[in-house]
DNA sequence: CGAGAAGATTCATCTTTTTTGCCTCTTACC
DNA sequence: GGTAAGAGGCAAAAAAGATGAATCTTCTCG
């Protein structure tokens, strides 16, 4: 029993961005410090936009973050949007040539188990995941990157000192 | 996020082994029964001997027989002990090239989740997974069949009645 | 004791899934 | 317009899983 590495990856490409929050971080940089080929990095982003977790931004400057806190993010939610395939055995497809299928109660107690494994992830956000020592040794400082877009919100929040980025969204999300 | 067929069959071959818990069923029969080849589910029921859930007669009349009541038979530990990796990532393994390891919450996580799906499982036995139906579908009336061993217990369990024959045969015991 | 019926083992192959990377396109800032 | 970013399709490579053939061992029966 296995999660894929695309979840793995894409869990551990959350983590990152958790410990970022303060800037954008392009996949490039992310790719280069998981040491995975960035093409396929891209894919699972891909998934991880598409789904609502983050938000990229394109052209120059451009890079990925966090689309919510990683308090709202749900470590369950994103399991079953990654994991493209949660059927645990065969019958749990709807065609099924188990002679059993029918009168078998495989597979709802099977189905309960699951439903036990991600209910336990429910209880759990990124923000859990998000340990102290994990700031430490993800977070890349401002400095060491470059000012970029994040840092200089050009639609501008109106207050000005706040420097989580959480709603400087500069263009309509398609 | 699968379990492996592996185990599927496994899980199969105990409940039809429970459903026919009166007589021996040979490994061909089953085989024939589930549309497997016979040496495939050889491997897996010489598993399931190894781990002492079924116990397996040699010799002419010989067959397979539950090892003990399925009332005794969980589900959980059938799982654990034939599903050879219940790794769910890399770094659940001693090695792993994770910059995350060490510091990474996430490990604790799925371990906590992997246990409620396991535990979900202890808490249903391989009885819970027999239903009047599947007795129905399953089970081969001894007439069918022949008389084997299985109803006069020359080498194993002395003790002979156990639990076992509350459907008495049409044969002469001993 | 010998034959045949069962399970036990080994080995090789085939299939499917997963993982990976390349190449090209689109978008958007500067 | 140039360049830096993400988007997407294609396909190769690798790993895991599933399957089957052939052979060996053990055991009961006659």
């Amino acid at each position: 029993m296995h999660i894929t590495l695309h979840t793995d990856y894409a869990l551990r490409v959350l983590i990152y961005l958790g410990a970022n929050e303060h800037r954008l971080a392009t996949i490039q940089e992310i790719s280069g410090r998981f040491e995975v080929s960035r093409s396929h990095l891209m894919k699972i982003v891909n998934q991880l936009i598409r789904n609502g977790y983050v938000e990229g931004l394109r052209g120059k400057g451009g890079g990925l973050r966090l689309a919510r806190p990683a308090a709202r993010i749900g470590i369950g939610q994103v399991v079953r949007d990654m994991e493209s395939d949660l059927a645990l055995v065969e019958c749990f497809a709807g065609e099924s040539r188990c002679l059993l299928t029918g009168s078998c109660r495989l597979r709802a107690v099977l189905g309960n188990a699951l439903d036990a494994f991600l209910g336990s992830l429910d209880r759990q956000t990124l923000a859990d995941l998000l340990s102290p020592q994990q700031h430490e040794i993800l977070r890349v400082p401002v400095d060491a990157i470059g000012n970029r877009r994040a840092m200089r919100p050009t639609t501008a929040v109106a207050g000005g000192g706040e420097n989580r980025p959480e709603n400087t969204v500069d263009r309509d999300p398609v």
